[in-house]
DNA sequence: AAATAACTTGAGTAATTTAATCAGGTATGT
DNA sequence: ACATACCTGATTAAATTACTCAAGTTATTT
């Protein structure tokens, strides 16, 4: 299980635009060089994120892109929702789709583990927002020292 | 995120084992059998499962595999470490060893969600275990009506 | 001790996914 | 009009996943 390229830069991609404070609209091309990504690839996910209401987006000479939504609104579990269509893709959909069959027919013991587990996932990813991640200070080593479950601060 | 075939795959086998309650060794072959797994494929995975320690292997005629542990005693943790040696791949080990960079450098706002993502998912799979797994009457609406993180009952 | 069943190993391949690139478009502001 | 910047789809390259194959070694059983 891993975080994927296109994730993680379409999370950085808003919460840069986050802190642009919605001020004014950035150009893909400045929000490729501010962060580091290719630039069509940029374009590509910020493409994404404004089809799913993330983003909106600004044509024409000084135009560019701007949140949708204030940061606050916008969850982590939205962005990789925008760009995946669902955050964690059970592994019995395969067989429910007729790819293959594990032949237990919904008397399977390990199938609502992964289910939870999934839950578990989205239900963190939903409680962090845009808004959480737009500060600087946040160490690892500060979250990594609370072991329960909640969201960051 | 996703759970791959191969960690489902070792996971019922696993389970597949428990059942048998270490009575008698059980072949890769018939172990292919029961959980429809292609044979050479079962053989692979239960290599890196005996070199995890997980189960012990009996050759000769008449031999096979048993847990090495008891059902109670092996997470499902235990099982996806020793499937793929870590459970979350963080995406800023990749800049770390160097193939990338952010430029963050640390004071990275973003990173400690995914660190503490993946504790989240580590904790929950190592709450799980074996002996959970073995029964047949757990469904997935009984799972997924219980919105709190605990273990699967 | 010979046959057989079963484990062991490592290399190789096909399919899928991910990551990125390219080549055109079209709309907008100055 | 012209430059800027968004929009779109196709294509390619790299990486991962999911197997497959072949040639061993080991340990029972008879």
């Amino acid at each position: 299980m891993k975080i994927t390229s296109s994730i993680e830069y379409a999370t950085r991609l808003v919460v840069a635009l986050g802190k642009f404070h919605s001020a004014e609209a950035v150009s893909s091309k400045k929000l490729a060089e501010i962060e580091n990504i290719p630039a069509d690839f940029v374009d590509q996910i910020l493409m994404h994120l404004r089809r799913a209401g993330l983003v909106k987006s600004q044509r024409g000479a000084g135009g560019g892109y701007v949140l949708a939504l204030s940061p606050s609104k916008i969850k982590l579990g939205d962005i990789l929702r925008g760009m995946n269509g669902r955050i964690f893709d059970d592994v019995c959909e395969k067989y429910q789709s007729g790819k293959r069959e594990c032949g237990r027919h919904g008397s399977c013991a390990i199938s609502p583990v992964w289910k939870k587990l999934g839950v578990l996932i989205e239900d963190y990813l939903d409680s962090v927002t845009v808004e959480d991640l737009m500060g600087e200070k946040t160490s690892c080593a500060q979250v990594l020292s609370s072991p329960t479950a909640e969201a960051v601060q």
